[in-house]
DNA sequence: CAGATGCTATACAATAATGTATGGCAAAAA
DNA sequence: TTTTTGCCATACATTATTGTATAGCATCTG
């Protein structure tokens, strides 16, 4: 019956930086050193944001404080303003004079380990300012949200507010090495391939699911080796594990590699260089932007990516 | 060749706040109001992001500041920073103890004025303290951003860090006004309905892609008015336009309302209550929670939903 | 044209936030 | 046990942030 004010608070969103250490750190000592200030602030921080809350947020103790249940549930929103306010930083540096600042981009593990290195190395030579954040994942990072910059992706995409340029096809067939096809024959139908072990994903993504609405056959039950990361699934190719879906021109590097039922099997993604129309006007963004673009143009039209 | 430190500032974040509202005010002034500082201090905040961003945000002039590419770039991380700073003081309030503060809920457009407005309306008088915001929307909105605290949703939730009840199925089907059915007649088959005005909507949402699935007539080219709004379908149904999807239970409480063609075309729209599981441990959010829970259960088991 | 209004920029005073120094306490190490 | 270390809490000094008051400059209005 004895309500506390829950009305608009209006807080500092610094208090919420500080807390979010203290969240972190453990202690009101370790947050005020990785914050650069000192621990009675952070101290009076932390109990300035329980008494506005009208709640406790840690339990003090010696070793240090530990977190009530509602600090952890607001851990999640408060981590989520720290990555836009480094989002945020990271959009003005690139609108300063000069190519300089940071930029975080985000591909396939694939992509990202074997096609982006060299873009990225001439791009950093060619503007020794910039800097770049590689984030590596299957899962479409939210450029809305500004996890990334700028995106790399295998899908078309659907929003109107994003700049985004077609780079050309990247084919992709199934391969084995050639002590597993020694052992195992080299298949000469779809049906063949019942009888051998195939590498799949395990959780199924946007681009597996167009896959399957053009092969059939290429579902997570028929796969003896699931495994999401599509690096892991390429080392399972070169080891020998079994037959698996890979880049055309990674396989044609690697003379052990030889592909398999690649007139019947035979995928091109179509892939997009993605980026937050508000990004435009910053030089930083659009010179990483075109750079890429251009490289990965150069990728998708090497011979190694033409063979039709 | 000048290259200004774009390395991490490490500024408050109480500068992005300031920056947001001069952004949204157009001036100092208006932004000190609104922020209830006073005009020099605001001021000093952008002069302050400025020279640590090292670009120029507004172009002064006497009439007010005019935002550069630079500050309308950045205008949505401020914005999304502000909305999570929000959801975090909501997320706090209702941890502290009493049931009372503020929860934001989404919801469909139709169920949002058709069907909440009495639940929510039981809940407020059992819990005076308690607030509620409804975002009323079609597109989901997202529960991990906390753009919403809970979601009333037909879809099945597929995130796992979602608390989601299943609250029962609301069913769905053509009707139309007796005005119209006695202009253009009744039709008795899927067939007639292609000489007869249907409403539909203008852009696919997933639930309507489930429709299609089961009835593949029902596609955006074969309707003669487009609309998205559910409530403005309801009410073009309502004036006699045409033929139009709604839910049994609200057309049976127009008694000039008809059912068309009910035994061929009906869908039953499974429908969820999903919270952030974080937020479980909240006393206020978990009794809005059950409190929608319990509401949706009593008004899909009505028997007006109960048609078979 | 004079007067009002609304805005920004600057100088100075008041206030609020931060840092420094210290004490107390518990757990780990000697 | 004694010592050391790391932590939080408090009192006091310092700094930095904010508010007040004012001037200057445009635009709009009668």
């Amino acid at each position: 019956m004895y309500g506390k004010k829950c009305m608009l608070e209006n807080l500092r969103w610094d208090l919420y930086r500080t807390f979010l250490a203290v969240l972190e750190e453990g202690s009101l000592s370790a947050a005020a050193r990785s914050l650069a200030l000192t621990q009675p602030t952070v101290g009076r921080h932390i109990s300035e944001l329980e008494s506005a809350l009208g709640l406790s947020l840690f339990t003090r103790s010696q070793t240090g404080l530990l977190p009530t249940d509602a600090a952890r549930a607001l851990q999640d929103d408060a981590q989520a303003m720290r990555g836009i306010a480094a989002a945020l930083e990271r959009t003005g540096c690139g609108f300063s004079a000069g190519i300089c600042g940071t930029v975080r981009i985000s591909a396939s593990e694939i992509v990202g380990v074997e096609v982006l290195p060299p873009i990225l190395a001439g791009l950093q030579a060619a503007h020794p300012g910039l800097n770049f954040e590689l984030v590596l994942s299957n899962k479409v990072q939210d450029l809305l949200r500004r996890e990334v910059d700028i995106a790399v992706r295998m899908t078309a995409p659907k929003q109107e507010v994003l700049l985004a340029t077609r780079v050309g096809d990247i084919p992709v067939a199934l391969h084995a090495h050639q002590n597993y096809i020694e052992r195992h024959g080299l298949p000469t139908s779809l049906a063949d391939l019942e009888s051998h072990v195939l590498i799949g994903y395990d959780q199924e993504t946007p681009y597996l699911r167009a896959a399957r609405a053009a092969y059939p056959f290429w579902s997570r039950a028929n796969f003896a080796l699931r495994c999401d990361s599509d690096l892991a699934q390429l080392a399972l190719i070169r080891a020998g594990a079994g037959i698996g879906i890979c880049q055309v021109a990674l396989a044609q590097k690697n003379p052990h590699l030889v592909p398999v039922l690649s007139e019947l099997f035979t995928l091109k993604l179509t892939t997009w260089v993605v980026m937050n129309e508000g990004l435009r006007n910053s030089t930083r963004f659009m010179t990483t932007f075109k750079g890429l673009v251009q490289g990965l143009r150069q990728y998708t039209q090497t011979p190694m990516n033409q063979v039709k």
